[in-house]
DNA sequence: GAGAATTGGTTAGCATACTAACTAATTCGA
DNA sequence: TCGAATTAGTTAGTATGCTAACCAATTCTC
């Protein structure tokens, strides 16, 4: 019986990943790897056209990664990018015409996946398991203030970021992308 | 109100990750990486030397990410490696100087922010969690069966891979793995 | 309004994963 | 027992992430 609280961490992580695989497996016929996706997807759900440094940040992902994903995207058909007209530093990437003829099954896909998982569990049992997970990752996500207080912040050498290695400036955005489907 | 199930996916994302990070945190002053950590941790719960086949299975990756992995351990000081006599195939994967001085500090310190993060949990809503989370696992893992059946396995293209792209061979040595800390 | 700080995007270099294709050694089956 | 299948390890090529360092444009501050 997996029931050892010992075995929380690892359950939690092949759980996670489980669900990924699961969702990038049923993707894939359409010609999609996850960070693929999970980028088309918050494309569409802005219904606006996003910047680099937003998508970055609904990503969860540093901006240079987004870079060679972006380019990667746009190679193949599903974005197009153009120079924002009001802050010329900008780049506004949009959903090409390839994307805009798959994005309606990406949700379905998405969607449907999540209610066979969840189905079958209790709304009750689903609620604690919420409120679990909400707490760990609150837990995590504080960085280690007493640790931290024993170094002055001069020899930290974090270059401004946060305990988890992200942006302080992510966090935001972070939290509205928690809010979809994936 | 983080309560809505629509947001379980990316909540169970957020929260694996936000685990994992704080620990790769706390480990990095002693110069490792998630990779490397997870390997001599295993190593050193195998209380004996492995070949590199079960430590990809251990570890959950495929044999040529492992490779290049015992690679940097290997001449960072880490591990040593050498051929087996019984097995002109294998090698066998030794903890080093280097390894035996911080294991136990890397075990002491998954323990600790184990303990950090769920002590304020109640034992009945962990447990909860837990069968939750093995439930969704369970569902997860299982491939989709009818699915696959429309089409004839010939045509499939999964080289005798299960859903999840994994050799299928690695799911008892995964579930050993599941049993630890991490 | 000019210099400082910040922000958006990029490149370079590395870490960590994958699949495909290969070699060498072992094991299995007729 | 010998050829086929399997297993262990590797290399090559690619995808996806990171940090560091940089430029250009914008915003903030005095």
């Amino acid at each position: 019986m997996m029931s050892d609280w010992e075995t929380f961490g690892p359950l939690l992580h092949v759980t996670a990943r489980a669900w990924r695989q699961k969702l990038d497996e049923r993707l894939k016929p359409m010609g999609l790897s996850q960070a693929k996706w999970r980028t088309l997807l918050h494309l569409s759900l802005a219904q606006d056209e996003l910047t680099q440094a937003e998508i970055a940040a609904r990503l969860g992902v540093e901006q240079p990664s987004v870079v060679t994903l972006l380019h990667r995207l746009e190679k193949e058909g599903w974005i197009v990018r153009r120079n924002s007209s009001h802050d010329r530093r900008c780049k506004m990437v949009n959903l090409g015409r390839r994307a805009q003829r798959v994005i309606g099954k990406i949700n379905a896909t998405a969607d449907e996946l999540r209610h066979e998982l969840l189905t079958e569990i209790p709304a009750p049992e689903l609620q604690t398991c919420i409120k679990v997970l909400a707490h760990i990752r609150a837990k995590a996500e504080k960085r280690d203030k007493l640790r931290r207080a024993e170094m002055p912040s001069v020899y930290r050498g974090d270059n401004g970021q946060n305990t988890n290695g992200q942006p302080i400036e992510k966090k935001k955005a972070l939290n509205r992308a928690t809010r979809m489907s994936q």
